[in-house]
DNA sequence: TCTGGGGTCCTTTAGCCA
DNA sequence: TCTGTGGCTAAAGGACCC
């Protein structure tokens, strides 16, 4: 459950429908979805407080089921204090894959109802069903039929907003769970939004809310009869801006099914502290080699390299520098990032994570590439895809960098001829 | 209590250039 | 020639989302 989701109260109490004239956009929510999906393996945990988190000692709360959440345990929460506040509860790793290929599934049944479908997250999405209505009636009845059919074919239940915009619908969705359905007439917008809590607006995270609080603002209605130039002064133009839109519920984003990819990155906590920069270098080689190979499995290249550095009290910096031309070379990506590591300044401070993402995308095939350059690229080019390729089919890390085998992993480990925290000098590899 | 990992977007600052 | 200015881009940090 997320801090939005905690906002959660029940709907309201049933009578007759809401006319859901006009209420194109459906905000579709799978209930506590990676304990659901967990569940359908093991339904003797049904009715017992489950948590799905890292189980690691730096561990977070992914997802909670609600019996869990009655002990106050809910996502981004420490899963050492998730497992304090509710010892009984059973805590499951993160499968990743599984709810991928479960939230594939409820995917492709949207895309039965329309092809207008947004994507938010696994288990999360918009759809603009306007153009559905001839074929498969009102948007209630469409959301109702949705619930039934993701129930029926995948064991799990969801939450469906209905409303004229999607923010409205998000919120309703909320509003609703868990297994739930909620309409907001198209003129019922100012009565449903303006009692909510100012949190429950999109964009308003814990600072937001102390600073909406600072100016005696604590309801959405509130917010809305505050002038817009106090709001831009206080919180900035485009955040001031943005909330007095969304607090007299004006919302002009379509359903957008065609979103593309801004940046590919990825981080890692370490277990512990390091401070040991061979250790560092080569997570930054092992972090380059999984941006590399989703970069050029969705085809993309990037130009700008950034590497994020969080010291063990939590203050983080980022470094960046933007490339002459755009790159989907793990080798390219490792140089930057080291070149970056090695000019910030904490070479030996302790650190908890580290982090390697790529940014100001281009589809590979269009990227310029320097002319002198192309020859030794190409190289590099034909070498990475081939360990694509070999991860594809045997697996990933059945061929690796040599600074990435430990001296007591199999076999190849002694063909490197080198002790493992030596492998710090990838980049000629 | 002690904070993951994947992202997007906004703001501020600084340098470059016309 | 010097100075101011505005646009643009890059860099850095931070808030927020799921």
């Amino acid at each position: 459950m997320s801090r939005k989701q905690q906002l959660h109260r029940p709907g309201p109490p049933p009578g007759p429908p809401a006319d859901d004239t006009g209420c194109g956009v459906l905000h579709v929510d799978m209930d506590a979805f990676f304990v659901s999906v967990e569940l359908l393996e093991r339904p003797e945990l049904r009715g017992r407080p489950v948590i799905v988190g890292g189980t690691g000692g730096r561990g977070v709360v992914s997802a909670a089921s609600y019996e869990a959440r009655r002990f106050g345990v809910h996502s981004a929460m420490p899963m050492s204090r998730a497992r304090r506040l509710a010892p009984q509860a059973v805590v499951l790793p993160v499968r990743h894959e599984r709810y991928a290929a479960v939230s594939a599934a409820v995917f492709e049944l949207f895309h039965t109802v329309t092809p207008l479908v947004e994507g938010l997250s696994l288990d999360e999405a918009f759809l603009d069903v306007s153009g559905a209505l001839r074929r498969l009636g009102r948007p209630a009845e469409i959301a109702a039929k949705i619930r039934a059919d993701v129930a029926e074919q995948q064991g799990i239940t969801c939450s469906v907003g209905v409303a004229t915009t999607k923010f409205v619908a998000k919120l309703a969705s909320t509003r609703c769970k868990p297994d739930g359905m909620l309409v907001v007439p198209a003129d019922g917008v100012l009565d449903f939004l303006h009692p909510l809590p100012v949190a429950a607006l999109w964009g308003v995270g814990e600072r937001t809310e102390n600073a909406l609080f600072r100016l005696g603002l604590r309801t959405v209605g509130q917010l809305a009869r505050t002038p817009l130039e106090r709001l831009q002064r206080e919180l900035g133009t485009a955040v001031g801006r943005h909330l007095h839109e969304l607090s007299w519920g004006r919302d002009p984003r379509p359903v957008d099914p065609d979103g593309v990819d801004k940046s590919v990155g990825a981080e890692e906590t370490f277990p512990t502290d390091v401070d040991d920069p061979v250790v560092i270098r080569r997570e930054l080689l092992r972090l380059a080699e999984k941006v590399g190979e989703r970069l050029r499995r969705g085809g993309h290249a990037g130009r700008t390299v950034t590497v994020k550095l969080r010291r063990g009290d939590f203050s983080t910096i980022t470094r960046s520098r933007t490339l002459p031309d755009p790159t989907d070379l793990t080798r390219v990506i490792y140089i930057t990032a080291c070149e970056l590591y090695e000019a910030s300044g904490l070479e030996r401070v302790r650190l908890r994570l580290i982090g390697v993402r790529v940014e100001n995308l281009v589809t590979a095939g269009a990227a310029p590439r320097q002319l002198a350059l192309d020859d030794a690229e190409d190289g590099w080019h034909a070498a990475e895809r081939a360990v694509d390729q070999v991860a594809h089919r045997f697996g990933r890390g059945t061929l690796r960098p040599a600074a990435l085998v430990r001296r007591d992993g199999p076999g190849v480990a002694a063909a490197t001829g080198r002790r493992d925290d030596e492998g710090n000098d990838a980049r000629g590899r």
